[in-house]
DNA sequence: CTTGTTACTTAGCACTACATTC
DNA sequence: GAATGTAGTGCTAAGTAACAAG
């Protein structure tokens, strides 16, 4: 067998042929950042930022996931065919935090002789890791529940922390294993061993006068500071793009959620600028500036698309993806006609997570002219906007109104659209099962306009047939029950007595049963086959103010329970009191 | 201005637990 | 009771954006 790079076994396998993570090619010498005195200096003065503070937190520190155990010997790894006697050895030239096992990169004598991952078979490593899981899974009852109630445990003892006296979930509360980075899309570091963490790597943040977390047994924490002006309990810098990791709480603590409500009202300050904002930028179309015309074309995009800012990346250090200010040349195309409309630009480039996002749209005469100019005399893989920046971008939005960047454009535009669609696919009439599917299709609106994609479920060409074939079965039962109701009206026609009429109304609310399930099930069918590749989870969790939701809920009589779930409620909290069923965002 | 660092939000996928159906 | 379908959850990568320093 081939490597298989997808599945999670893979964390566990050796990493063949990883490259050394190169160090992030620091410069010159590390600048200063804010010390701890800095931190006890912001502490008493209160100055003037949006960032949340805290009086007091208390917690335990993350708990550390335990080592892997080494491969049995049984396990064996081919190379080019041959089995390898002595490699891969079992052990780790990692320091481990506990004795055990882990991934590791190859010795400089393994790298003489495994070149090619395509020689590699991993067929024996696969199966160990396979049948691992299948025997988990055929565990008995009993001792899942004990597997079960150890999680808990755990989650009781390291998932909580006290924050100004409340007791509050930790989102993350477990330190990220060692695996082999899976990267997405086209990644170039895809593959490179994730070292495992250590207590030595760890920061951790929490008052001073609270009970310190003990490190674990022959162990030191980094450092442990206080700084009230950030939200994470515990970081450590991660050794494959050095980026810092951090322990958080949990999106139902009423930090994160009050951040939540912020956010939503700066989006809600954002609409009664919008109307001046897009004047501005209109009237920028023309300006004599580059810079300026570049902005207000960008602009245009992130408003009208709902485009990602687009910050720079480092080549080599992540795939290549783009948004709006990084677009470049190549990832647009002009069409003077096209579809039956007028100067229409075609866009297809990679965003986020490697999605693509692809589309068509015409634009106004303006913008498509100072697009041509901005493509004239460039290569393919020239930016687009050459002299914008997202930070210059968030300059002039900050400008214009104090906390606007451009995200918030996506927050405010997904949230008006599921205002907009929900006024107008609703009607009160319609059954609770009707209104859910018309807030679904509202809620699929922003989450095409946002571009939240999702991979076909691996099931859906089964299950959708099982669907029709569902509904194939009820049309014939529907058919069914009308020839009966018919036969029964007949009959009580003849007889006339209480007998019979009994058993045609008994019949009718057959026939109306029948159809009522046929209704809901052709209902599914559209929903899914609409949703097929579309996530709606992403808007609804991070774009749409829940207070949109919760309004609609209550004007239509729908249960919010239908529309979201325990934790999103939890989640939502600060919204559930405060929307009434008028409320507007 | 550029560059690196830091902190926080947003993102899709794998897995799992639970509901439903056979 | 097994098989199947699906909603919910955990995980962690990949963005945005502020800020400091050269």
């Amino acid at each position: 067998m081939r490597a298989v790079w997808a599945g999670r076994w893979l964390r566990t396998a050796y990493a063949l042929l990883g490259d050394t993570p190169r160090r992030s090619a620091s410069r010159g010498a590390p600048r200063r950042r804010r010390t701890q005195k800095d931190c006890r200096a912001g502490w008493e003065e209160e100055k003037s930022t949006d960032r949340v503070k805290w009086r007091q937190l208390e917690h335990r520190g993350p708990y550390f996931a335990p080592a892997y155990e080494p491969l049995p010997d049984g396990v064996r790894f081919f190379y080019n065919g041959e089995e390898a006697s002595e490699w891969p050895a079992p052990g780790c030239d990692l320091p481990v935090f506990t004795p055990g096992w882990g991934p590791r990169e190859m010795t400089v004598e393994e790298r003489k002789v495994i070149k090619h991952l395509d020689k590699c078979d991993f067929t024996e490593m696969h199966r160990y890791f396979v049948d691992k899981a299948a025997a988990r899974k055929a565990l008995p009852r009993e001792e899942k529940q004990k597997l079960k109630e150890e999680a808990e445990k755990l989650r009781q003892e390291f998932g909580y922390c006290i924050l100004d006296g409340h007791r509050e979930k930790i989102g993350n509360f477990k330190t990220e294993p060692p695996g082999l980075f899976q990267g997405r899309g086209d990644h170039p570091k895809m593959g490179m061993v994730k070292r495992r963490i250590l207590p030595e790597d760890v920061v951790i943040n929490c008052s001073r006068d609270s009970k310190i977390p003990e490190p674990p047994a022959g162990h030191q924490w980094k450092e442990v500071r206080s700084d009230n002006t950030v939200m994470w309990l515990a970081s450590w810098k991660e050794n494959i793009q050095s980026s810092i990791k951090y322990i958080m709480l949990n999106p139902s603590s009423k930090l994160k959620r009050e951040k939540d409500w912020q956010k939503y009202e700066v989006a809600r300050r954002l609409k009664g600028v919008v109307d001046e904002i897009r004047s501005q930028y209109r009237a920028d179309w023309k300006s004599r500036e580059m810079k300026q015309r570049q902005c207000a074309v960008a602009l245009y995009l992130i408003d009208k698309l709902a485009l990602r800012a687009g910050n720079e990346k480092e080549e080599g250090e992540a795939a290549d993806t783009v948004g709006c200010c990084s677009l470049r040349v190549e990832h647009i195309q002009l069409h003077p006609e096209a579809d039956g409309q007028e100067h229409v630009v075609e866009f297809d480039f990679l965003g986020k997570d490697s999605i693509r996002y692809c589309n068509r749209v015409p634009v106004e005469k303006p913008v498509y002219k100072n697009l041509q100019l901005f493509m004239e005399n460039k290569e393919p893989g020239d930016d687009l906007f050459d002299r914008l920046t997202t930070a210059s971008l968030n300059k002039h939005l900050q400008d214009l109104m104090g906390g606007l960047t451009a995200k918030v454009f996506r927050t405010y535009n997904a949230s008006v659209t599921l205002q907009e669609q929900l006024r107008v696919l609703t009607r009160a009439e319609d059954s609770i099962a009707a209104k859910i599917l018309s807030y679904n299709r509202a809620n699929r609106a922003v989450a095409i306009l946002c571009n939240h994609q999702r991979a076909t479920p691996k099931a859906f060409e089964k299950s959708m047939q099982n669907l029709q074939t569902k509904i194939k079965v009820k049309k014939e039962q529907v058919a069914e029950a009308r020839v009966e109701l018919k036969r029964a009206k007949a009959d009580h026609e003849t007889q006339g007595d209480g007998k019979s009429r009994c058993f045609l109304e008994k019949k009718r609310r057959v026939l109306e049963k029948l159809q009522d399930q046929l209704a809901r099930l052709s209902a599914q069918a559209t929903d899914k086959e609409e949703n097929k590749q579309v996530a709606l989870g992403t808007s609804k969790l991070n774009y749409l103010d829940p207070r949109i939701s919760i309004a609609w809920c209550k004007r239509f009589g729908v249960p919010v329970e239908k529309i979201y779930n325990k934790t999103q409620r939890e989640k939502f909290a600060w919204a559930l009191g405060m929307a009434g069923e008028d409320f507007e965002f």
